[in-house]
RNA sequence: GGCGGCGUACCCAAGUGGUAAGGGAGCAGUCUGCAAAACUGCCAUUCAGCGGUUCGAAUCCGCUCGCCGCCUCCA
């Protein structure tokens, strides 16, 4: 069954086929370096490194480039105010991004071209641009003229005179068409320039983009992300620059973008200083926990960020890892467990099924889910008649678990790995909680429960949960 | 004004023609010194409302109501 996604460009779901069989490029959107990166930004990220693992999962060999914008306007403010050059600013925020990603166990792309490390190619396809007639110089900038792309506004649905008649862009007399966008832009003494056949000057936001597939991926490449708000302009002026350049239509054959994240129910937004960055997510929650949290919606519905549902998403990862540990310890013959013995089964179907339709990774986290369900169940029976039955079973809940791991980028650690990350959260050292329950294990032993349920109200106080297990008690951070 | 989307239990959420996944919360039970965790049971005769198509609709069509996004930098 081929996998099926849906197309901003058609709004339909399609069937996938790639230009080149079992290769596939894919051309995602990255951050505008100027600031912290904030949820949304994890969101695009992470919806799209699903996407990048699955389609590898399936045995795509996929090509996949992630671009920094590190030359815009923001970008020259920002460093103005600081004193600093703006390469050194959008440096530095770079590294803060590649750190984010790293901490949410985002992959990193094949490629993942800057605009600064592109110029040459802008420049190249400013100037095929103006050679065709599409795009004119004046004064040092050049406009891209939208009235010669005859279906200018397929992607977003709009069109031209619409757009004209709502105007809420300035007039720019120099402009022949007020939608006209700039593919170049003269510099001013303070910004950061290079030299072009126009003058010294810098690139518009739309074109580093098309520069970046060409080079990186090629004139037609298969899959191009993004967030929903860059449907209009910046890909349709994307399309229109690339498709205009190079005769090949289409510049992309699937449009993908991801739905916002709202926070608790306002859109997350500058002006309402609501903006939450990935930085203090990752403070409070497991990487996993937020991961979690932003793969049970679809990836093209909007979702809402709130305390309690990243608070829910935490407990149901470690529902998740405490399972996983109690079959560690209580079925150690499954450390022996090859995985993937049982891929061409059948066993894994209805989570493939969901992943291939438009990568409904809510309904394989569902399933997952009630996999754990039965392992318990397993558990407690094999616990209750003392034999170890089931192994099989087992093993195919395992290697379930691992699968899913290798697209979605969770479940898949040990369960220490991802203890010992939620437990660094606590706010009483280690070796104090240790003490404590040893004193309590103590006075449970003499029948003094007044003081082993003083002591255990006490570390609970504190944000730490103590629980008596057969083989010990053991504690971890309160979610 | 133009374009697009959404409305499923107390909350989150999947399901897009065959009779409502999953998670969280809550209640009851098993277990436990008591808890916690785990397990079991209960928790939407019904999918915003009203009509229509169909043997059959949460799913398709029409209308109404409500919410949201884009059209300006934005993931």
């Amino acid at each position: 069954m081929p996998i099926k996604i849906y197309n901003s460009l058609t709004r339909k779901k399609e069937d996938f086929v790639p230009v080149r069989e079992g290769a596939v490029t894919m051309y995602v959107c990255g951050p505008t370096v100027y600031s912290l990166s904030h949820i949304g930004h994890a969101r695009s990220a992470v919806s799209f490194d699903v996407i990048y693992k699955y389609l590898r999962y399936k045995g795509y060999k996929v090509t996949y480039a992630r671009n920094y914008t590190d030359v815009d306007d923001k970008i020259i403010k920002r460093a103005n105010e600081e004193g600093v050059p703006s390469q050194e600013l959008a440096g530095r925020y770079i590294k803060e991004f590649d750190d984010d990603m790293d901490a949410l166990g985002v992959e990193v792309p094949t490629y993942r071209p800057k605009a600064t490390e592109t110029i040459k190619e802008i420049i190249e396809v400013t100037s095929k641009l103006i050679d065709k007639g599409c795009a004119y110089a004046v004064d040092g900038d050049v406009y891209y003229s939208v009235r010669k792309k005859k279906d200018y506004g397929k992607l977003s649905g709009k069109n031209i005179d619409d757009l004209e008649a709502g105007a809420r862009v300035e007039v720019d007399e120099r402009k022949e068409d007020p939608l006209d966008f700039a593919l170049w832009k003269a510099s001013k003494p303070d910004e950061p320039s290079w030299e072009s056949p126009w003058g010294k000057g810098r690139p518009g936001w739309h074109i580093e983009c098309s520069a970046m597939c060409m080079r990186w991926l090629g004139e037609t490449v298969d899959i191009h992300g993004g967030g929903k708000d860059l449907i209009f302009p910046h890909h349709e002026n994307e399309i229109a620059q690339s498709e205009s350049a190079t005769g090949k239509v289409p510049y992309v054959k699937y449009w993908l973008h991801n739905g916002f994240v709202n926070i608790e129910k306002e859109k997350m937004s500058k002006s309402l200083g609501n903006i939450l960055n990935i930085r203090d997510v990752i403070k409070d929650y497991t990487s996993e926990a937020i991961r979690l949290f932003l793969l049970s919606s679809h990836y093209r519905s909007p979702i809402d960020y709130s305390k309690d549902s990243l608070r829910e998403a935490e407990a149901a990862m470690e529902r998740f890892y405490k399972t996983l540990q109690r079959v560690n310890t209580e079925w150690p013959e499954t450390k022996n467990i090859d995985f993937c013995v049982h891929c061409n089964e059948g066993r894994f179907t209805e989570m493939l099924d969901a992943m291939d339709d438009d990568f409904n990774t809510a309904e394989v986290i569902g399933n997952i889910f009630k996999e754990v369900n039965k392992a318990n169940r397993l558990m407690d029976s094999a616990k209750a008649s003392g034999k170890h039955e089931g192994l099989l079973e087992f093993s195919y809940i395992l290697s379930m678990f691992h699968e899913a791991s290798e697209f979605l980028g969770i479940f898949g650690r040990t369960p220490e790995g991802y203890f010992t990350e939620k437990n660094s959260r606590a706010s009483v050292p280690a070796e104090e909680i240790e003490r404590l329950i040893a004193e309590r294990n103590e006075a449970r032993k003499n029948k003094n429960f007044k003081r082993a349920d003083e002591i255990r109200k006490g570390l609970l106080e504190q944000g730490i949960v103590l629980e008596d297990g057969a083989k010990g008690t053991t504690w971890s951070v309160k979610g």
